[in-house]
Formats: structure tokens, C-alpha cells, sequence
DNA sequence: TGGGCGATTCGCT
DNA sequence: GCGAATCGCCCAC
């Protein structure tokens, strides 16, 4: 498994997010498989990233390959891996994973015991790995970040992006085909 | 300087 | 399935 570097981000949102699917993330020696991302896209109403550059969003716009950390809903952290050229402010939001190493730590963080419950959502896994604002603006590619490209073909499916009010139609969520591990199922 | 809102989660029904 | 919790950020005043 290869190690992702910073070019594979250099690339368009969309070639990038459904690649992510079944890439390895870890963060500290926890984490597990890539099974569900969203593209956001900076001419996308959706996207922070849309209304110009802020104290916030500033990340986004900068170069690829790098964590950008915001908070949600004033109680969750969501992780985005930003993508293409300098200044392009896109970015792909990482919603679940399949926990495969490092269980008890996450266990432990997500105070859960129920395996389908620590990383399948955007505020959980950051919960789970111990992702916090200050880790904003962190390299992709450098610990405490470990990134693996996936090993073998997986089937990925494409459908609405979840939980915004702007540009629902667009179907920029992808997710592997049948995990049990995806934070809702892909309507078929 | 203040009010409204949000790429969510969890517990209760 | 629904609604409360909860607060930083952004824009309008």
C-alpha cells in the first residue's frame, strides 16, 4: 500500500474523493478504512469556501494536501483533506471510516462499545482520533497523519451530499458499495 | 457588537 | 423519526 503524497491531491475534487474510498486513514496510530467522503467544490454554494476567503476558511484556500479542521454545529470537529491548486479552496470532507487499528484508544474516546458507532460520522471520527481545531492546517503526509492508498479495486457508489440546505441535488457523496460502517445508507 | 445559523449527534418517543 | 443541545463564525447593524 502506498503511501498518499502531496500530489495525489493536486488533482480536481472529483477525481480525489471517490479514489479516498477504501484508502487507509490513521492519525496517531488510530483509524481505519476511508468508507464514505463529499466532495465540496469552491463554485459550489455548499462549500465554506464559497462566499471568500476568512480567518475560518483560510486553509482551504491555501496549498493541497494539507487538514482542514472546522467546527460544527459548535459542538463537533469535521475533517477535510484539501485538494487541487493553490487557492482553488476545495476540499473533500471524510464522513466515516471502518475502524480497524487502534480500537481500545477509540473505544476509550468515543466512551462507546459498539464498533458501528465510533467512526461512522463526521463529528465521530474526529472524536474517535482525537482530531481537534489544533490540528488545523496540518500536512497529509506527514505524521501524525498516515495516509494509504487503497490495495485493490472496491466498488463506489455516488449519491446527494447529507445535511446542507444549498445544492442538494449535486451527487458528490461517495461511499463503498454495502459497508456497514457508512454514517447513512446509499439509497439504491 | 449582537443575532442567526450550521458539511451533527444523541436520547427519547 | 424528531427535536434539543450547544457555540464559533460571519454578516448586518
Amino acid at each position: 500500500m502506498p503511501r498518499l503524497r502531496k500530489s495525489f491531491f493536486n488533482r480536481s475534487v472529483h477525481q480525489v474523493a471517490p479514489e479516498l474510498i477504501g484508502a487507509t486513514l490513521l492519525f496517531g496510530g488510530a483509524g481505519g478504512v476511508i468508507v464514505e467522503v463529499e466532495a465540496y467544490h469552491h463554485t459550489d454554494p455548499a462549500a465554506h469556501s464559497f462566499g471568500g476567503q476568512t480567518p475560518r476558511n483560510a486553509v482551504m484556500f491555501g496549498p493541497p494536501g494539507y487538514a482542514y479542521v472546522y467546527r460544527s454545529y459548535g459542538i463537533h470537529w469535521c475533517l477535510n483533506f484539501v485538494c487541487e491548486a493553490k487557492g482553488s479552496a476545495s476540499a473533500v470532507l471524510i464522513r466515516a471510516l471502518e475502524p480497524t487499528v487502534g480500537l481500545a484508544a477509540m473505544h476509550r474516546r468515543r466512551r462507546t462499545t459498539d464498533a458501528r458507532l465510533l467512526c461512522s460520522g463526521p463529528g465521530r471520527l474526529t472524536e474517535a482520533l482525537g482530531i481537534t481545531h489544533a490540528h488545523n492546517g496540518l500536512a497529509l503526509d506527514a505524521p501524525p497523519f498516515e495516509l494509504r492508498a487503497r490495495s485493490g479495486e472496491c466498488e463506489v457508489m455516488a449519491g446527494p451530499r447529507i445535511g446542507i440546505a444549498k445544492a442538494v441535488e449535486l451527487p458528490w457523496r461517495y461511499g463503498l458499495n454495502g459497508s456497514r460502517f457508512l454514517s447513512k445508507p446509499f439509497r439504491v
